[in-house]
DNA sequence: ACTGTTTTATTGTCGGACATAAAAACAAAA
DNA sequence: TTTTGTTTTTATGTCCGACAATAAAACAGT
């Protein structure tokens, strides 16, 4: 088993043995031109791994051979890989290798590791499994910030529903208010872990609408359901503050479940 | 500017510039022999950040001299840093340097995080909050797991249970038992962002748990609080697997309290 | 005062070398 | 034959020195 051609042992074909010299669109250079290469590099493989390409327990290809099939450096695959052991996806050892951590010691709620899962088409039971927790955490959420907002709070979220009402969903700009708007009641929360959380789940959210308006115009306007949050909000009425937003995860969720059955 | 001492810049007087030929125990690899050196730098340098010895905004000095104060190569050095940059506490940019980032954007819900927060006597306001989250959360997967739970899961618990009567808290292989019981009801719940979120969570709690135990010998017997959230949910009854766990969620926040006060 | 260009400091990437650790193979003894 | 101790092997871990790429900052020219 000297230079044999280790078939497809990195996945989509984006490996190269070295005495490979076809032309082009193997190297990962050619295929990924954005940002630090480690970076890519990490990205890649995270998705990889988050898509059961390499599943867990799975052992991948030492330093060397990735490294030359990817058509990189050593040290930048290295430091792909602290990346990824540092989101508890993989874990090295000397002469063992480089292996694939079981799924439940993945840190999916890492923004990041989110991100990657919503490009690959996440399963329906993840989904569910998301909205399952925003359904736990938000609304709760939305009645400390009921107890705890101050005006400048306020003010943020007023502005960024402004800018939700005139851009829609549909725009970059648009999005991003929508962004602002649950930052800023998370920051009202007072609750530094529970913004956290949040953050990173609305941001995965985002994500998805963006790809969720591709499929199907705007089906509603979410912006009544915001203001409705933020006027109870303003009020300092903690319990409608929680229904009005267990109301709002409500219809986003049965907006995602609508858009998934007709995919 | 050329090779003047660069007082200080590290922090702890770990650092030593290039012509200090001090003895011993400035060098980094003297004082932590444990593990790989990236992790054991990236783990210092995390606490460091998180104590506020490295503020938000603050770009921290360029990879040569870093790697030569803590007496490492510019590689492991490089790992560390992609180690924090992939859990958002730094970043890092050509000609810029390497900056952290404002605390908003670390990714306090990462395990390692919070292992490292809590080496630090953490404040009382993120604990406060901690549990706030916990109380929010908690209560939520117990009922969760009473509407999900296999009897596997059923047979880990009980088992776990009987361990940490006869073990208590005050030994390694009872706080073990207690995360498995924490664990099992995680997996009941068939949600695998909660049960993310809340082994995260719960392993912290752990941590602390270890130091509260230092100071005052175990207060109270935690077995039959969790005794009653493995009755209810055996039962199949969630209402009261909510109830239970929210009463020894908030007993667990009452004894952290009291331990926190008379420190 | 503005605009386009050059300089420069820092991270990013590379290649190769050696160190270290742990599994596996092997040898020796009970 | 089983066990125990030793050696070999194979991966990651670490180091070094060089160059590339990038973006800020300085500079020049209008």
């Amino acid at each position: 088993m000297d230079d044999s051609p280790k078939e497809g042992a990195l996945g989509d074909g984006l490996n190269r043995s070295a005495l490979d010299t076809s032309p082009l669109d193997t190297a990962f250079k050619n295929l990924t031109p954005q940002g630090r290469l480690h970076g890519a590099l990490a990205h890649r493989l995270g998705v990889n791994i988050l898509k059961g390409v390499f599943a867990p327990g799975q052992t991948l290809p030492n330093e060397v051979e990735s490294s030359q099939a990817f058509d990189i450096s050593r040290s930048a695959y290295r430091e792909a890989i602290r990346i990824l052991a540092a989101k508890g996806m993989v874990e090295s050892r000397p002469k063992t290798g480089t292996r694939v951590t079981e799924k439940r010691r993945w840190n999916i709620l890492d923004p990041e590791v989110l991100r990657w899962m919503f490009e690959t088409e996440p399963t329906e039971a993840f989904i569910l499994g998301l909205f399952e927790l925003r359904l736990i955490t938000e609304p709760a959420a939305a009645a400390l910030a009921a107890q705890r907002r101050n005006d400048e709070q306020l003010r943020i979220m007023d502005e960024a529903l402004i800018i939700m009402d005139s851009e829609t969903l549909a725009t970059e700009a648009g999005r991003q208010a929508d962004l602002d708007f649950h930052d800023a009641l998370m920051q009202a929360t007072g609750n530094e872990t529970l913004a956290s959380l949040s953050s990173s789940i609305s941001a995965a959210v985002a994500w998805s609408t963006r790809y969720k308006q591709r499929i199907k115009a705007l089906e509603r306007d979410p912006v009544p359901d915001h203001r409705a949050v933020y006027e109870a909000i303003r009020r300092g009425d903690a319990s409608d503050a929680r229904w009005c937003m267990e109301s709002l995860v409500r219809l986003a969720l049965h907006d995602t479940q609508r858009s998934m059955s007709l995919k």
